[in-house]
DNA sequence: CCTTGACCCTGGAGTGGCTACAGAGTTCTA
DNA sequence: TAGAACTCTGTAGCCACTCCAGGGTCAAGG
């Protein structure tokens, strides 16, 4: 099987199975005399399982060690279970976010229902009320999580 | 007000504050005789507008766009609808497929309910069945999306 | 006066997971 | 036999930062 075969067998672009191959995440295919890759099926069976994790968008470095857990049927699975519930948290966390996200976005949409000069906008009126320190529709808390980290928002020189 | 200062009183970081000089955010502040870049109210202003839309992730260049309506104060304000609009689909859509991989991710969890070897863990088996092309826990249809993307898993030689 | 430490400067590289391209060679099809 | 379609390598770009090296500046304490 070439590259191409392989990608239409898999969905997964040329460009992206050659990234992977230069990442490590499969072992490099043997050439014909041409010089192309020739895939057999472990290859297919491989990306389909990489693919699949990065469909729960588990990390590439997660799925490096999952792949290496694999080798070794006879250690316990803790690691593989701890694995999952940590991608299980990052997601819930950052849908967490991402709701609030919708609301307030959501909120700053209701500002601006007619057609108007930018000057009288109400969405933009709200963006730079917040670089004002007034409170705005969109954040009316001061501090909320993006991304795991603490931002700032809604705030300004009062704080 | 120097530099250290304007991110403390934002809570944007140093190196995040120059970066955005460097992007054209917002025009580079005059300097002290040592070479320290001096800021006014302005900079502070416009540092937490551009927060306020980050925290929004909005990403940079429309801040820019929106950065750039401001000072057209009127022009109609469609554009500015229609960016907002466009942010809360993407945000929506990207909510959608979040909430099913948290579905996928806690059904593949519950394969492994006890502590026994990698050979016998359920979850790695799950992952290794949609590499043959077997029908998985976590993924039951055929196609779905990630990231804008339209992506094949759960399948395999048989398509 | 000297040291220490906190701050500031520039320029460049690294992150993740691809994606795109240039410029070359090879194979398939009409 | 021409041209399209495929393959190769190597490199750069994307986003929004983040970090670092190697230097300069400045105030407080000994």
């Amino acid at each position: 099987m070439r590259i191409g075969e392989l990608s239409a067998a898999t969905g997964v672009d040329v460009e992206t199975i050659r990234y992977y191959e230069r990442e490590k995440l499969f072992a490099a295919p043997v050439r014909q005399a041409n010089g192309y890759r020739a895939y057999g099926t472990i290859h297919l069976e491989r990306l389909s399982f990489i693919r699949h994790c990065r469909a729960l968008e588990i990390p590439l470095a997660d799925i490096r060690r999952l792949l290496e857990f694999a080798t070794q049927p006879t250690a316990p699975c803790g690691d593989i279970d701890h694995l999952i519930e940590e991608q299980l948290l990052k997601v819930r966390a950052r849908l967490k976010s991402m709701r609030a996200l919708e609301r307030q976005l959501a909120e700053l949409r209701k500002r601006c229902d007619a057609h108007h000069s930018i000057g009288e906008c109400g969405i933009l009126h709200e963006l730079v009320a917040a670089a004002h320190g007034e409170a705005c529709a969109c954040h009316s808390a001061d501090v909320f999580v993006t991304k795991g980290r603490r931002v700032i928002v809604g705030s300004g020189p009062t704080r």
